[in-house]
DNA sequence: ATGTCGGCCTGTCGCCGACAA
DNA sequence: TTGTCGGCGACAGGCCGACAT
């Protein structure tokens, strides 16, 4: 994983020099969100980086009508280009500290597209969150004027550096960074009845520079250097709409897939922007964990699975569900892809927000216990899959 | 001209469904900023389009190398596009409440594009400017926290409504729209020694809530309904590089080509955006402006024009100069293209910073005193206009 | 353990005319 | 005519422990 871009990387679209903190990026980005490795083959799915396209810009949401009115078909561009990942790197943008990432992706040969499990392929590195931290959603006092930043108790104590207990009170000054490597100071103190933590002086800075409110979060990282890092999750989604005033949503789409079909003919470089945190598609994928899933795992309508999510804590817990039917999102526009073909249904009626759609790489399937025959009468006129080519085994394990 | 979206604009990217005070943009906008009328016929330059979109973006400023070697060609994509305008609507960034225009385009059929001088064309309606407005650029003292704004006296009594002299010190509230129709409510008072008209009360949240400072311009208008608006203008350009995060440069880029080139296949419309202010391209030209300047004027080397820019006082003056020659500003990617494709030398040594390209419309050829033969001893290989149609003569006087 | 509040001090905001350019 | 400044009053910012949950 390369964290800065000196010189190769050929668009550095943003003029950021600086080398991103890694531990930082992951920890705003959350548990779920791992990169794939620089040098390794992954699959890019343009459909799904145009479902994040629409999503951030709300346009079209339910009425795709309207997208295949606008944007021309590129018949040559197929639901999902192997590439060679040639670069990934981290970001931050400059207004909302909004983190992620740009990936320079390289389409490989027609002939090799279609030998995906004859390439050798990695499952992609564990999203590793740092140890030393905490993440406090702000309250209401917190965001205030009329104070400073409450510290949870075992938070002050796991990720500051300790305080000096004999003065009255005990106080000093932290020093830490975000993510553009800016420094902000605060005035630590540990006073009150009972004794409490406390953030006060450069604290309203903090709050006032970077827009927060209350139930946006805040989190401190203490590294092995001893350094101290902190960053934000905003808790209302961006939804900026982002008032584009340069290109109509309908050009940049069209440059999106553009840009991928072109690059997918000359087998040239293409760069892609990945905001994880802004919208649910995940669509550039490891191509070890891609082949395991649609080549090396059995699903079936009625089937059972597990799926991770991220709690409001920012931990991570599994879901339950089961595969209600298997099919193209959309028929005509991306024919048979893999991308978001399962229909499932989740247990918990509260986890009705949850998406009616995931992909094979999303779901962990229960083997052990395989609801089969299925209670559910859905039949696939046209069974799954159709016109893929058909896994000729003598492929490694994979873990 | 149409100001609101009400429907029929398919695209409305913003949200935003106020409709904008015209005069108040065109006072935003300047003086030399006119926009053509709906229904007509416009020339659109794929060319200068792209041009607005490497000046907002600072790419590749200099070495169009890098862009040649990413943005793939569009043969089928002439340098310049007959239209049909069927909508202009005016916007102002939500965050920085600079103008710009949204207009949606559909390309004329290929044959109707060569039979340019056949069609019925307009040259445009002339830009009014508000006769009851004054603009003024903020002092330090106007955007410091220490005090309100100092209004020039004949300002004061033009545009805003009298005072009541017998009260003292005279004092009223003045309410002013913005262009986004937010209300901002000042105190003002007239009142000092010697006396003056100034802002207090609610001035300063103005200031920081539009983040001025000093050298950014603001300006009033008082209408013939009795209401007054409030612009501004900023001093530096906005130059924000604009962190897209969501699409790279290149692909948008491509898509600024690949929707022009789509629409124009298909006969289909497309939607622009054109920034006045931010870049100096402007690149759709009513077809009578055009039709005018290309095939009833002759130009050569020598030739000497005048031309308009705007002041710093925001009023117009004609700066001279010289042609120098005449030809393809990128042989290369455009052909044969008429935008900037006179080479221009300035008669004053400070109008250095003036662009050494302009396009034909731009200027006003001095024919009534050629200085002919060229004191330039310019001589271009390849006769200009070359392998364009010629004007058949027997169109009517435009002007 | 920590979110919110009243008390209270203080620094900055912001209104005023003086003065000068 | 108007840009900047010193003066100074008002008020919001912000540090404190009390108190409740």
């Amino acid at each position: 994983m390369r964290l800065s871009s000196p010189g190769l990387n050929h668009q550095s679209q943003e003029g950021e020099k600086k080398c991103l903190n890694s531990e930082l990026w992951h920890a705003c980005a959350g548990p779920l969100v791992s990169l794939p490795s620089v040098g390794t083959r992954v699959v890019y799915f343009p459909q799904g980086h145009s479902e994040q396209f629409i999503f951030l810009f709300q346009v079209a949401a339910s009425t795709n009508k309207e997208v295949d009115s606008h944007i021309p078909n590129y018949p040559n561009l197929p639901p999902q280009l192997i590439c060679q990942l040639h670069n990934v790197t981290m970001h931050a943008d400059v207004e909302t500290d909004e983190v992620y990432a740009q990936m320079t992706l390289q389409p490989l040969s027609q002939q090799e597209q279609k030998e995906v499990y004859l390439l050798p392929s990695e499952l992609g590195t564990a999203n590793k969150q740092p140890t030393n931290y905490f993440c406090k959603t702000l309250t209401a006092s917190d965001t205030s004027t009329h104070g400073g930043f409450s510290v949870p108790r075992r938070a002050a104590e796991k990720v500051f550096p300790p305080l000096d207990y004999s003065q009255q009170p005990p106080c000093q000054e932290l020093i830490a960074r975000d993510l553009h490597d800016n420094e902000w100071k605060f005035r630590h103190i540990f006073r009150g009845q009972p004794k409490r933590h406390l953030l006060t002086t450069g604290w309203s800075v903090f709050v006032s520079a970077k827009r927060l409110v209350a139930g946006d979060s805040v989190l401190f990282i203490w590294n092995e250097k001893n350094q101290l890092f902190l960053g934000i999750r905003r808790a209302s989604r961006p939804q900026t709409v982002m008032p584009s005033s340069v290109l109509s949503s309908d050009s940049m789409h069209i440059g999106l897939l553009a840009a991928a079909a072109h690059a997918a003919a000359t087998n040239s470089r293409f760069t892609i922007f990945y905001n994880p945190r802004a919208s649910p598609s995940e669509f550039v994928i490891p191509l070890g964990k891609y082949v395991k899933a649609v080549y090396h795992t059995r699903v079936s309508v009625g089937m059972r699975f597990r799926m991770l999510f991220e709690t409001e804590e920012s931990s991570v817990r599994r879901y339950m569900g089961t595969i209600t039917g298997i099919g193209d999102l959309d028929p005509v526009r991306w024919p048979n892809s893999h991308w978001r073909s399962v229909k499932v249904g989740w247990d918990e009626s509260t986890a009705g927000e949850k998406q009616p759609r995931v992909s094979l790489w999303e779901i962990e399937p229960l083997t052990t216990f395989p609801m089969y025959p299925s209670p559910f009468p859905l039949r696939l006129k046209r069974p799954w899959p159709t016109g893929l080519p058909t896994f000729p085994g003598g492929m490694g394990d994979q873990g």
